[in-house]
DNA sequence: CAAAAATATCGATGATTTTCGAAATATAAA
DNA sequence: TTTATATTTCGAAAATCATCGATATTTTTG
């Protein structure tokens, strides 16, 4: 509700879909329509484990994804409540 | 229209909107609801000339600025159509 | 319990970005 | 035509980010 901290969390957002491998994964998720294992999209880019790792979480700390672990597996679905709540604070730049 | 290149497009919009003062811009120059002369934003920030024209060149050259050039002086306005655009393409991962 | 599997974290390195001041450009005014 | 004004471009320093390999953590399997 605050200025600051609508732009603090538009510039996160921002940031996190700001890199064309962390789009990349956005788009793969979106096109499963439902979760994807975290296991398929380490395989999915020419990207150590451990790179893929960390955009993940970036989108996820974005509200851009949402995570589930179960036991060892992690997996990924598209937030779409993040995603429209920064698309109505976009939105207010076309009107 | 080639994914390759909505790709590009999204990571140009998105670097362009991952920075506190470059938000802070569009946000003066929304709330302006029509042109803002680049020498209002330059004294609106704690920041050089130069790095202002930076930050502003970057928001039009993502197509979120709308530039003027009049004489020495300069405005900027947002881009409507080019914002719509963006929110358009996220729009598709919140279906 | 030991080994394997899936993911996360850490520390280092190279790449990109932000920022500044100085200089360049372009236009208007004297 | 000289001077002043508005903006852009340039080069360098500092800050941030992407990437990797190694290691740690957690959970499953033998």
């Amino acid at each position: 509700m605050n200025l600051n901290t609508d732009i603090k969390r538009i510039e996160k957002v921002s940031k996190a879909l700001g890199d064309p491998y962390r789009i990349q994964m956005m788009e793969a998720i979106m096109k499963q329509k439902g979760w994807m294992q975290c296991s398929v999209l380490v395989e999915m880019f020419d990207l150590a484990q451990s790179t893929v790792s960390h955009h993940l979480k970036q989108l996820v700390e974005a509200d851009l994804l949402i995570l589930e672990k179960d036991g060892r597996c992690a997996r990924y679905m598209i937030n779409k409540e993040g995603m429209s709540e920064f698309v109505k604070y976009l939105n207010r730049y076309g009107e």
